[in-house]
DNA sequence: CGACTAGTTGAGGCCAGTCAATGTTGGTGG
DNA sequence: CCACCAACATTGACTGGCCTCAACTAGTCG
């Protein structure tokens, strides 16, 4: 356990964070398809509450009781699963205006536990409030639907790569990934700072963090990349793409 | 493309092939939560036709529009996602009373294709119309949100499996997963017959048929199962478990 | 400053992939 | 019904990519 001593988050109410989803600078991204203002203000009033997490504090556990959907606002989290043998793996990594919590609906708790990989806010949505709420707005309904469909979709995509992609294909899908991911959020999709380790990296993408050290080391020989530990920039993401296409 | 000269699927009214929601053998399997009588005959009135599969017949492809989910009535069927290059990695093996064609959802055209392993039979459910009778019925709606949740969670299953784990292991929990839904089936769990060549398995599970083909042999050797071509026992289905348990 | 975590790089081994030969099965047409 | 063919499966020998183990460096925090 990484933060086995964490006390529980603390709690503000949305009028202390003065945060709406009118004014959320991600709120295309969490819900995207076409909620009118008046829509938007009743999605509002389903936030209950909003939550700050320190670096390396769990959102919830695997195991845990499911009750809620958890909009990110600031910052990132990693899921993880946890093996037979109690060593965990990264399931995805989250960034401002993705959803999380979505796997523990069907059995009613949490598969993989969300730690902050910094420190973060989430806004919480008790999942039968959103329930209710989508009964009487299709938009929202739909856009639930959406959420989870490609949620797998994208799950798809990752069995396809831990399936059948050499190393450098995987390390190259990462990160030209982050960079679409960094894109549509108006951040620099050519150079950013990696909030994971490369333990956590390779954890992701099933290998081990010396393999992914070299291939970082390969693609700055290979001038495809500059990397200084955590921060990288992309001097030629055709290149990446090329490296994926060739070979799926 | 495995069946480049397949004619349309016929399709059959419901009146035609006399089943109902209501009689049909795997109606708990595909929407397993408490519906009434009356509610499951609203259900039934959603399923517009049902659709007979020849064997290698695709039942939709990658990139189609996705206008309904399926649910499988008779026989099995594969999921298969189309890699960069062109070349296609199994994502799923789908039994009667499972639902196909989430993955639409999202983009509203299928990322996967869904090919029949056996003739095989399926129900057609608009999603249209789904959504229509989920909004007015609360039971269907959470039934739709556990099965795609359960799909995530069955991918994330798979990101575990292709990620951590070595072909041992792997062909363990590929005929302990089979086992265990062919038992909520009232098949026998500990005989049946593959429906998919060792190179789709391979595919599946990340691995190269030879590599399959090598691990069913030792199985063998060891005394855990006992194969002969498709046919599968599974003689020591606990010593398979601690196999899967001991690493994860 | 020392202890610790994170990251890089090298040497060597092993598991699964590759290539190849051979055996088996099932479907088709005579 | 049988013969034939193509697809599927098994097994062996060899190869290679990633893992393992290990040494070393860089940065961080008390």
């Amino acid at each position: 356990m990484e933060f086995a001593g964490a006390e529980p988050a603390r709690v503000f109410s949305v009028h202390e964070l003065k945060a709406h989803c009118l004014n959320c600078s991600v709120r295309e991204l969490c819900l995207p398809v076409g909620l009118s203002a008046d829509e938007m203000k009743q999605v509002d009033g389903v936030v209950t509450h909003r939550t700050r997490l320190k670096k390396q504090q769990p959102l919830f556990r695997a195991g845990e009781p499911f009750h809620a959907l958890y909009a990110i606002r600031v910052g990132s989290l990693k899921a993880t699963l946890l093996a037979g043998d109690g060593r965990e793996q990264v399931a995805g990594f989250h960034l401002p205006g993705e959803i999380l919590g979505l796997d523990g609906l069907g059995t009613s708790r949490h598969q993989a536990a969300a730690i902050a990989l910094e420190d973060s806010e989430v806004c919480v949505l008790p999942f039968a409030k959103v329930e209710g709420l989508a009964r009487s707005l299709p938009a929202l309904q739909q856009n639930l639907y959406q959420i989870m469909s490609r949620e797998i979709g994208r799950d798809q995509g990752m069995m396809l790569l831990l399936g059948s992609m050499n190393a450098e294909e995987r390390l190259a899908v990462f990160l030209l990934n982050l960079a679409e991911r960094h894109l549509r959020r108006a951040y620099s999709s050519t150079e950013f700072v990696l909030r994971m380790t490369r333990e956590k990296i390779g954890s992701y993408l099933g290998m081990k963090l010396e393999t992914v050290s070299r291939q970082f080391s390969r693609f700055q020989e290979g001038g495809l990349i500059q990397v200084q530990g955590r921060s990288v920039k992309l001097l030629d993401p055709v290149a990446l793409k090329r490296l994926v296409r060739k070979q799926g």
